[in-house]
Order: C-alpha cells, then sequence, then structure tokens
DNA sequence: ATGCCTGTCACCGACAGA
C-alpha cells in the first residue's frame, strides 16, 4: 500500500497540482488538511476520476480535512469523540469585553467551560476510515498562535483529547496510522535554526511532551527521507524565499502503531511538489507499507 | 535551478498561517 500525506492549503486553488501529482505518485490512501472548503464543496468528481472514493470534513474558509483512498473507504469518522473546539471562555478570556464584574445567572460554570463540554463546536481538524484493512486518521493540529494565547491552551487540550480517543482505538488491535500537519517540531533538528524559534510555538516542550504523549501509546514517528539536505523538512514559509534556502521545518508527521511500521518499505517527501509555480507552502510525505 | 507569500471572504482590506 502506498500511503501519503499532504497539507494541501486549499484543495480548490491546488486542484490541478493534486490531480497531476495523483496521477503521477498513484498513492493508494492520501490524508489532506487544509482543504479550506466545506464538506459539499470538495471537488470528488475530479478525484473520483482518477478512482478515488472521497471522505470529506470541512468547515469553509478555515481548516478542513479529508481522506482519499482506492482501497475502500469504511467507518468514516468526522471528528473524534472528547474533541475539543477552541472556546476562549475555557481559558477565562471573555469573548466580549464584560459589561461589569458581576457574576449572575448567565454565568457559565467552571465545568461546562471544559475542553469538549462547551458551547463552541469543534473544527474540522481530524477525519478517520478504514482503508483496506489500515485504521487511517488525517489530522490538522491546531496552530498554537503564541505560546500566550487561549490557541495555544486549545492545541494543548485538542492533543490530550485525541490521545485519548486514540487510546481507545488502538486497544482493538487493529493496524493504525496518524498523518498529518502536527504543527509541532519533533526535536530541535526539525527546525532550520532553533534559534529563531526561541520563544515560539511548534517548538516547546508541553507540544513535544504531546507527540510524546501519542508515542507511549506505542506509535511510532515513521521519519521519511529528505530528497535534499540532511533535513526532512515538510513545510516551508511562502515569504523570502525560503524553500529556495531550505530554511524549513518538519511539522507534517506520519505516526504509526508498531505493527503497522514494522511494515514500512521506504518513506519520503516529496520536495518536488514544493516547487514551481502556485505551490501549497507543504511538500506530501510517501510512506510504502509491505501490509 | 526551486526564486523571494498565499487563500479566502468580503469587498478594494482583514485575517490566518507557523
Amino acid at each position: 500500500m502506498r500511503l501519503a500525506t499532504w497539507n494541501v492549503n486549499s484543495v480548490k486553488a491546488r486542484l490541478p497540482r493534486l490531480v497531476d501529482w495523483l496521477a503521477g505518485v498513484r498513492p493508494d490512501v492520501v490524508c489532506l488538511q487544509e482543504t479550506k472548503c466545506a464538506a459539499g464543496g470538495f471537488p470528488v468528481e475530479q478525484v473520483g476520476e482518477l478512482g478515488y472514493a472521497v471522505a470529506a470534513h470541512g468547515d469553509g474558509r478555515w481548516n478542513g480535512v479529508a481522506l482519499l483512498s482506492r482501497v475502500g473507504l469504511d467507518e468514516v469518522s468526522r471528528g473524534f469523540p472528547g474533541e475539543p473546539g477552541f472556546d476562549a471562555l475555557a481559558d477565562g478570556v471573555p469573548p466580549e469585553s464584560p459589561e461589569s464584574p458581576e457574576t449572575g445567572a448567565g454565568s457559565t460554570p467552571p465545568e461546562a467551560r471544559a475542553g469538549g463540554t462547551g458551547a463552541a463546536p469543534p473544527e474540522a481538524r481530524a477525519i478517520g476510515a478504514t482503508c483496506g484493512g489500515l485504521r487511517v486518521w488525517s489530522l490538522y493540529a491546531p496552530n498554537g498562535r503564541t505560546v500566550d494565547s487561549p490557541h495555544y491552551r486549545y492545541k494543548l487540550a485538542w492533543f490530550a483529547a485525541f490521545r485519548e480517543a486514540l487510546e481507545s482505538e488502538l486497544a482493538t488491535g487493529s493496524p493504525l496510522v496518524a498523518c498529518g500537519d502536527y504543527n509541532v517540531a519533533p526535536t530541535d533538528a526539525d527546525v532550520w535554526d532553533p534559534a529563531q524559534f526561541a520563544g515560539s510555538t511548534h517548538v516547546t516542550p508541553a507540544e513535544r511532551q504531546a507527540l510524546a504523549g501519542l508515542r507511549e501509546l506505542g506509535l511510532r514517528d515513521v521519519v521519511p527521507t529528505a530528497m535534499k539536505g540532511p533535513h526532512p523538512f515538510t513545510y516551508w514559509d511562502y515569504r523570502a524565499g525560503m524553500f529556495h534556502q531550505n530554511k524549513g521545518m518538519r511539522i507534517d508527521l506520519v505516526y504509526a502503531a508498531a505493527g503497522v511500521a514494522d511494515r514500512v518499505r521506504s518513506a519520503y517527501v516529496d520536495r518536488e511538489a514544493r516547487k514551481g509555480k502556485a505551490p501549497s507552502d507543504h511538500a506530501p510525505i510517501v510512506v510504502d507499507l509491505d501490509l
């Protein structure tokens, strides 16, 4: 089985490149992130012509994940149990300036502010399905913005909830892989210059501990081969010629259950897909499995 | 060479990305 994951930064804007890439690389299962379209707006017909079934999960303008498969697409899960939404109240930050410090009957009880139980619905950041006997998740972790932001605490809460959900799935013993844009660089070697990231998100101990929590469940980081240079970066900022200087980050990850990781024949970052006209700012990872 | 930011929604800029 050939498995791939790619943050396409809008499936509509990337459609010509996506179609060409699918036709050339011919993966069996593809995890997409940042599709930036509602599920009904996904170009199902265009990828369908290449033999892919589609399961999409989207809000519209932001986020959005999808799975493409031509080896079966069953037991689709849009989101996961306990998945939190972004809720500023969960951090004690009021959505609007409070009129007064009065705490009346309308105030939200603390127990209703916990992640996953508050009013904010989950964003479209996770979709799972069973493809040819393999349980596959396509993930788009929250960015976090800055370490003092409610979005950073949301990011950590989202990872904690995903760990819980995954623990239940792994208990069934079925082969599983969780691919996507984790928005965390696992080690200092996974950013082009660690000094540039001091005090930033994506490299903090808490974010790296979130990844460690997934590895504690038995998942392994399937590190792809870099097609240029020593670091298998998967993201390069559009600005300031970062790609051309190979100043990137490894934030797209393939986390595989041990039984799947043992069957990885090869894995690589397809840097070619980051070149040329109108690319995504992320490159795909392609993994060949002997299942 | 791969080439110096982009997509979306709403409107002619704002916001988000990491």
